[in-house]
DNA sequence: CATTAGCACTCTTGCCCCGAGAGTGCTAAC
DNA sequence: GTTAGCACTCTCGGGGCAAGAGTGCTAATG
């Protein structure tokens, strides 16, 4: 049921309005605007047609018309231009992401705030998460005399720390040896491949390996990190909010706890593309009357992550595309320049 | 201006029903609510005497009583009763610090989680942050050949991290020889001392310890510790904001950016004692529709924190002293504990 | 002389009603 | 197929009104 030209630009149009606005748009105002060479009945015409396409609705009968999920969907589809980032516009960017330091979390928070202050929304970026984790270095550091802080360092250069109690007094001396032969035996394994080794005899060296092991797991399981949010406020500003103060609450806490994983079409998680999830095409109820504009990044079968947009679903999704495109393109690069790509450098390490 | 008994019962009675029900409080309810061997009439003269000291106002003419800043504050000076938590509270929160993981940033969120669900608003706690911040040790790891991760592990059990580009090849092996070097001497040393050393010729030495004292002095800078902040959305539920969309959005931006140090009263900082901070009283105008009730934490003399709950004016200050009271002190004694306190801890070091 | 009952007065709140305005959908003419 | 014209529907804001809540004053009372 393919649309017409005519009906196909009036329903691009109808959205592009609407989007701009956040009122409905009526058959006269959208002749205005555009300069049809054609009546607004001939557009209310089209209009209907349009409805009865399930493309857009009616608040009520004397009100224009708004677009529903499904014609945001045939106009992300095939409707909408592919709008490119102007130079200009990723210079500005990339400036940004020059000035920073060199520090993934600054990046993580810095994309998020681009993209969360180019499109007046939400933004997100979780931490990039390898399939395969594995323990770079671990250091122990005495804190009391029965205290010790474990910090170990992963391949996606996280660190993590734990504070360890002992039953025995320790001193840093023996802290440090222990930590130099548990490197040695430990560095480059995966949590499963530490744990099929055989258990030690020390009390004090089992304590340390399964919590390695524990801090393994709890990186490598995705759902333990904490993502970083910027622009919840520029979201609740939208006039979709204006004066709903339990929407509004609502949004809040759905955005605030947001479990990014369940939302994404499992195709998306291999490949860099960008994703878009219209309204109640997300699987999670919560999140029915939003949309989200996804992408992975990271360099393809290395460590990676996801960033993106959560917006009403009145969202300007040519523009969100392509700054979500270009940011994530930019951090891709450069985690491959900061930190090489994961399987060449695991690759590097062990012929050295 | 002392008030008369009878007159400062009736303010308490007020604060004390405004605080639960939200509403202006009339003299007849008030009466009714409390069995007073009293009529409204009676209740209704003292009502203007308090009114004429500034102790409470009116919203209109027809509406009840509400409590001034100044009520709030001469309740909070002289009228409140001392609340303790009873043992089945302070067992129930002692509870869950002793289910939680030794790990501080966890007892920190614990702290204002406890705080935010027992009061219904937000609650924030701040890292503790050292008068001095002395290095405890240092850890570097390749990441590729011309990058590594500087791992610094500070007296306050903080951990921070940055990656370091270099401009020469290095191997993992020459970081470890470098970074045992630097242990041994800068070990106890504050960013000052470290400064005063003669700079290293070799670059990549130099490039590290800059670093090293650029990490120190941000974690001496408590303005860049990023607080736990919990219960916006219990704030953001309270009657104060409902409908209003603006103050509501205001007062999380609020929130979520609030720097407590300049909130506090000076005097507060080296002592335990629970501080309360109502409306005007704080000297940034965006808090002046809020109160604070706060305490420090943390051994004194030693690291130590900010803990507290931020709220509308409207609170139940007995409550909110009393719970932040006692988590501050569960919260000191975990660290005096699992931390040590410390100045002896650091006496302890130079002695060995 | 403090306390109280009684009452007039004020102000908010919710409700209904109404008119203006916006936009549609139909019909008849081009 | 397109368009002008028009009746129709629905929202939105304002005015008016009655109910309700609470005060403040006054005069009576123990």
């Amino acid at each position: 049921m393919a649309l017409s030209e005519r009906r196909a630009r009036i329903l691009a149009f109808i959205i592009e309005d609407y989007v701009e606005s956040a009122q409905p748009v009526g058959s006269a105002a959208l002749v205005a605007r555009h300069d049809l060479d054609l009546s607004s009945a001939t557009v209310r015409s089209e209009m209907k047609a349009l409805e009865e396409e399930g493309l857009i609705t009616h608040p009520h009968t004397s009100a224009g018309r708004v677009p529903s999920n499904l014609g945001y969907r045939t106009y992300v589809g095939s409707l909408m231009g592919d709008r490119r980032l102007s130079s200009a516009e990723e210079l500005t960017i990339l400036h940004q992401f020059h000035q920073s330091a060199v520090d993934l979390q600054r990046w993580l928070s810095l994309s998020a705030s681009v993209l969360a202050n180019s499109l007046h929304t939400a933004a997100i970026a979780t931490p990039p998460h390898m399939v395969e984790v594995r323990l770079k270095q671990l250091q122990l550091v005495e804190l009391t005399e029965e205290s010790a802080l474990l910090v170990v360092v992963m391949n996606d250069a996280a660190v993590l720390q734990h504070t360890l109690q002992f039953a025995e007094a320790t001193t840093q001396d023996q802290l440090t040896r222990l930590a130099g032969r548990l490197n040695q035996q430990l560095e480059g394994k995966t949590a499963t491949e530490i744990e099929a080794r055989v258990p030690a005899a020390a009390i004090v060296e089992r304590q340390v390996v399964d919590q390695v092991v524990a801090l393994l797991r709890s990186e490598e399981d995705a759902a333990s990190e904490t993502p970083v949010i910027e622009g919840v406020r520029e979201l609740l500003r939208q006039p979709e909010y204006e004066g709903d103060s339990d929407r509004l609450l609502d949004t809040l806490e759905a955005v605030e706890t947001s479990r990014l994983q369940r939302a994404i079409p499992a195709r998306l998680l291999g490949s860099n593309d960008v994703a878009i999830v219209i309204g109640d095409e997300n699987p999670a109820e919560r999140y029915r009357d939003m949309s989200f504009v996804l992408s992975r990044y990271g360099p393809t079968g290395g460590a990676g992550g996801l960033i993106g947009l959560l917006g009403p679903t009145r969202l300007d999704y040519p523009d969100a595309v392509a700054h979500v495109r270009y940011v994530s393109d930019v951090l891709t690069e450069l985690m491959r320049r900061f930190y090489g790509d994961a399987e060449e450098a695991g690759a590097t390490e062990e012929d050295q």
